[in-house]
DNA sequence: TTGAGTACGTGAAATTTATCACATACTCTT
DNA sequence: AAGAGTATGTGATAAATTTCACGTACTCAA
């Protein structure tokens, strides 16, 4: 979905008012039958014969993924990584903002970032309340991962993006997401082997 | 077959000799009939009623994902995420070097980041031959996206690692991945945002 | 108004992926 | 040596996902 999501965006920059799963299909690379199938399982957005409207379906997208409204996101370990995000624009353009930075190294507590203060990781709970934080990022080490991801917990936060190599315990109800990046350039890996053995 | 390999590393650290898949399952998340499956498909690595020896397993998976061997890597787009993934640890450990980067902003070429000079992408052909470069790693603009890939696939480079949250066009027998860092977290708040209805 | 063209939505079929359950094979103790 | 315990590998089964194919609904031109 948040792949269509963007292609819309794309699509409404140059002016298209209807747009139908073959074009979408031509874009984004999925099949016209499988977009159709994804689409009609949250409602019936499209008019039979003529297409989707692109503004109605960026509407509906939006209010899917739950971007239509401002998250409030703390992101925890400013290393590299953590500076890169902090950065990157596509999370504003989506309706995330990164409200807080924490870390726990004394010699970034303090200094600014991209107009952040970065905050020690025990001010976390108090702030999480008085910005009403609901979503987090995690880039720290894998050492520290499982620590920090208690403390998020225990000061309410719900949502985790893991950056960190670490497979985390979480209680029931605390959704969390991992991103490795090694795993992507492995597959690639494997796959130019795979090639080189054929 | 990433996460097992990284679990392996874990427990060869610690001194484990022999593993069950019911202990993988444990620490990965993933069933344990799963874990068997994955790893019957490529052969048959364990011994029954003993388990999978850590050491063998891990050699096997090393080669079955193809970072048994060294590989090469160029990087173009010295952003802040390009410079995080130049300063990331983790490809050096899984075998990958990033052998060069390039960008085409006039500003960052012959600066030094991380150890390496950075070049202008007209050398991109001209090094990757030099360097024995297969891979590639891409944290270009999205503008910029389809054309460097276009200089990439010309300069003989078959697997690229996208991050540019773009859709890209490339002949067969090119591999592409995409990496795109918001649908992660899009899936988080669409997952908080049903959470909130029901 | 009718007919040709377009394109969604969706049952049905096909394919892929995951789970179950157990025969097989190994280890260790008595 | 035998029996209890452990754990793989894999047919069979179940579940999920994708694709096919077509009925339905809309547009436009003549």
């Amino acid at each position: 979905m948040s792949t269509y999501l963007r292609t819309l965006g794309l699509e409404a920059a140059s002016g298209t008012q209807s747009i139908s799963s073959a074009r979408l299909s031509e874009v984004t690379g999925f099949t016209a039958a499988q977009i159709r199938r994804d689409l009609a399982n949250f409602g019936h957005f499209g008019r039979r014969g003529v297409g989707y409207s692109v503004e109605g379906l960026r509407l509906e997208l939006r209010a899917i993924l739950g971007v239509d409204i401002e998250w409030s996101v703390a992101l925890i370990g400013v290393g590299n990584l953590g500076k890169a995000l902090l950065a990157y624009k596509g999370f504003n353009q989506m309706g995330f903002t990164i409200a807080a930075a924490f870390d726990n190294d004394q010699r970034k507590v303090g200094s600014t970032l991209s107009g952040l203060t970065v905050e020690p990781i025990s001010k976390l709970a108090e702030r999480v309340r008085e910005l009403g934080i609901q979503l987090a990022i995690m880039t720290t080490p894998a050492e520290a991962a499982q620590e920090v991801l208690d403390s998020l917990v225990a000061s309410g936060i719900r949502a985790v993006l893991n950056f960190a190599p670490r497979r985390l315990r979480a209680p029931e109800g605390v959704q969390i997401s991992n991103v490795d990046l090694t795993i992507e350039v492995e597959y690639l890996s494997h796959s130019l082997s795979q090639r080189r053995l054929s």
